[in-house]
DNA sequence: TGCGATTGATAACCGCTGTTTATCAATAGA
DNA sequence: TCTATTGATAAACAGCGGTTATCAATCGCA
């Protein structure tokens, strides 16, 4: 039995006639004839009650046409579903943040997917420092990663899409939260919160600004992300440098300043260049509008 | 598409491996990939990711085959009910009976029918005299028929399934109450509550019984059914003459009574000997156990 | 009653396409 | 480097689904 079978058939039960019904699909009345003989043969049953005058369709053929009808909506269903998979607008993408990326970028993101591909469901994996990103982008457990170029590798593509300066994290009652702007010789000889030294794109970005300065502050504790960092500094361990779009995890006690003469750190999307699977390319297309491409700095 | 692209492609999936999946589906390798080609072309979707050396689902592959098992599986439970419909094992059956057939027959009947052929569902019209049991038969509005013979004309097959005794039926606190077995000349001029005399076989088999027994009781009441014509009895408007199946409806206030040399009254199962649906067929097999033929007096 | 129109079945022929056989290219393992 | 394995490719074949031509049966109408 082929589906031929059932698309002929249930055209015959819809229209009881052998004449229009071929007509509708394009196929000689012969040929319908021969085929609806062939599924009745193999089903052991009459569906079709014909005389040289009318045609019929018995209770079996009553039941028969029904469960034809299903199997055919539940292919088309498969089939559109299929399809929409092969377009990207449909399927389960894994999409990786570094550290504040997360609290700043997802709801931006989430929102616009949910809209505009409502079909594609997101598994979020938070606090992917960049080579884990890489790493996992190459095995295919990311399909996107929003990390902190540079990236490692050619293998790996990506599109920055902010560019955003460093700023002070100070305890509220800390004498440099009385400034509106730090320069970064005020810092001089405060205790410095750092991030995780190690692969950390944010620690270098503070390090380098720093060196330029002409400062070696003591850094006394590591923090293993924007949170704990905050966390800190609130407790009075030290001031912190972290990337503007911190200032969206606010925490008591904690305040934020513009920090003149730091440096900037990058935000970029990231997808493996190798396995980028049409839903990739899609939401790719779809968070161009949200975070349109930033000129790299 | 066809449902051969459907079963290569779930085979393939199954087996990850063109070579094993040939063999398996009993045709030759190249008629696999070409096949599976064809459907992949057709979606626009890569359902299976192969090397030459292995072969990977893909994640639309992954959902498309769910898919594509719920529609053979789907198929194939259609299948398998329109094979127990013409095995006579599965549809709804619709079935008349006489007067207190119903009472008498029905129970034993449906209890063996919901244990032999459990997926036969039935549809009871009682109250319906054998004239119009007939007709219904070969119209299709009844599948079988439980009515008294004989039948009209020669399509309407039978099979006697009991003779039964007529039997009186009067108040309790009557005269003829009181002897174990009643003679038909102690009748004599008792008022007789009769069944509607237009097609009813008990009538023209109480009425030959009262002509034998030289009899003429007055007639002043016509019941339209056992049901009524005991209550009738049991308003103390006369005595009734009814097959003795009618003991299986008790009403307070009417007792039964063996009639000597009263006629019986047979009872038969009938169907449209054109029309012989495998249903019917199944049934009537299925009775033959629980109400065996008998022989026609 | 008879004729024509309609409708599904049948027969014979045809051609597409699904299948097979033979072979190749690529890769993993020894 | 050689061999075995595996899926893809090419060409030839054949089965079968499709078409055309025709028939048989029935209904409508005169």
């Amino acid at each position: 039995m082929e589906l031929r079978h059932l698309r002929y058939f249930v055209t015959v039960a819809e229209t009881c006639h052998f004449g229009r019904a071929a007509e509708r699909l394009h196929v000689a009345q012969p040929a319908l004839s021969h085929t609806i003989r062939q599924l009745e043969d193999e089903l052991g049953v009459v569906l079709l009650a014909r005389t040289t005058r009318q045609v019929r369709v018995t209770p079996a053929g009553e039941f028969f046409l029904a469960e034809a009808r299903r199997v055919l909506a539940g292919l088309d269903v498969g089939v559109r579903g299929v399809r929409r998979i092969g377009e990207g607008k449909r399927g389960l993408l894994r999409v990786g943040f570094t550290g504040t990326a997360a609290f700043s970028h997802l709801p931006r993101l989430a929102r616009a997917l949910a809209q505009r591909v409502p079909d594609v469901e997101l598994e979020i994996r938070a606090d992917l420092l960049t080579a884990e990103q890489c790493e996992r982008l190459r095995t295919g457990t990311l399909g996107i990663g929003v990390l902190r170029p540079p990236v490692t590798g050619d293998d790996i593509g990506f599109r920055v899409i902010e560019s955003e300066p460093l700023v002070l994290a100070v305890p509220a009652d800390h004498r440099l939260a009385a400034e509106p702007v730090v320069a970064m010789a005020e810092m001089r000889s405060e205790p410095l919160v750092t991030y995780d030294r190690r692969n950390s794109v944010v620690y270098d970005a503070v390090a380098r600004s720093c060196r330029e300065a002409g400062l070696t502050p003591p850094q006394l504790h590591e923090a293993s992300g924007t949170a704990v960092l905050l966390a800190l500094v609130a407790g009075g361990l030290g001031v912190g440098v972290v990337p503007a779009s911190a200032r969206a995890l606010p925490l008591a006690g904690v305040v934020f300043r513009d920090l003149a003469g730091a440096a900037t750190v990058e935000l970029a999307l990231a997808w493996h260049r190798e396995t980028r699977s049409p839903l990739v390319t899609t939401v790719l297309d779809v968070l161009e509008d949200v975070f349109p491409t930033t000129e790299s700095t």
